[in-house]
DNA sequence: GTATGTGAACTATTTCACAGCT
DNA sequence: AGCTGTGAAATAGTTCACATAC
């Protein structure tokens, strides 16, 4: 083990690693190797091994890696031998997807509670979760202990939400607004713009010719 | 103007600039500096510059850029001067929450089409979109030459969806399943998903010492 | 013989810093 | 004087290649 910084790539892939491997081990695969690990995820075998690397020592040489040691080790690495609360705030299309997307609690992530400022909007039930005034947030949050915010709100609320978010010890922001939040250092931002990404893939087809015109 | 390649990292910014550049044209200011646009992106001055010389220089010395030129510059290189048709497979909470997205439209993006494997959500209309058996994906396609396909199907049936896309000449991929797509070199795939966003907090919350243990 | 772990080489990206334009 | 545009320096990240362990 090492304690030279990780890179976020590299953090994004373990998962990629952890969820094959979660597989091979369903399937009574007991042992594989960094090229095979690759090969099953698109990514070369030095990057699997550079990757782990940073976390310590988890092969055996001449033999690959057994893989419900790695699972073991890499759930603990990632924090996913235990559960975090999540709270949503913006309960429009896109909150109300992550609301009732099954894949979260699978992971550890347990969304407690959900927020809109529109009165429309609040008592909206989805699953466990009943959608509550924003003025609620404060308390619930903090009775809760949400130590991660989702931000599905319109643009220009966004860093008033931010703002709450951060004052209450929130440490972790995922956001889905189309805009740059400003935080403190301490906090963790990760942006998600949909738009963005679909716009990404738009300047492609500009560049690289297109099938269809 | 030169012709090296252009980091992904810069055309994904490019878009957060433009979308700055959009609202100072709407609020009259006529000029902005690489400064103060980093400023408001929360990047650097150097970055701003170094992104935009990718693409030629629209700056002038002493004074900055002109917004509303800029603003158009940046549309034509991004291929925001015209529309691009998409297409949605998976028509779940998360296909639909795309479709009903109401940002995709405002910036050239038109979903034209929406598929799902599962009979109980054929029929099910979204705004003036129907859900279409996936057995009426390859004429759709081809008939209302969509360019752009985005999954939002489970990971098992990822790859087959991606096989069919890519067959039909559907060159740009976003993939919300939690799966590595495979696909030849010449298909852009952009993977989004959602539980590793979240997954990748929880890694920082474990790391840096979290508010709420 | 086979596959890991890791420095060293390479490549990509960001930041610096300043010459040159207005 | 102020700010761009851009080589050069610095930093980050990936790939190579091989000594080492089993």
């Amino acid at each position: 083990m090492n304690n030279k910084k990780v890179p976020e790539g590299t953090i994004s892939r373990i998962f990629i690693y952890l969820r094959e491997i979660t597989e091979l081990v369903k399937l009574n695969i007991h042992t594989i190797s960094s090229a095979e690990l690759g090969e099953r995820t698109n990514l070369s075998d030095a990057q699997v091994r550079k990757d782990l690397g940073y976390f310590g020592q988890f092969g055996v040489s001449g033999a690959g890696y057994n893989t419900q040691e790695l699972k073991t080790a890499l759930e603990k690495i990632l924090g996913k031998d235990r559960a975090w609360n999540v709270a949503v705030v913006g309960a429009g299309h896109l909150g109300s997807a992550l609301l009732t997307y099954p894949g979260f609690k699978e992971r550890g992530l347990d969304i407690v509670a959900a927020f809109d400022s529109d009165s429309r909007k609040v008592g909206k039930q989805m699953k466990e979760i009943t959608v509550q005034p924003l003025e609620e947030l404060p308390r619930v949050i903090q009775q809760k202990k949400v130590s991660i915010g989702i931000i599905a709100v319109p643009a220009k609320e966004a860093q008033g939400v931010t703002d709450m978010l951060v004052k209450l010890g929130v440490g972790c922001i995922l956001n889905f607004a189309p805009t740059s939040l400003n935080v403190p250092d301490n906090v963790k931002v990760k942006d998600v713009d949909l738009s963005r990404e679909l716009e990404t893939l738009s300047y492609f087809l500009v560049n690289k010719k297109a099938q269809y015109a």
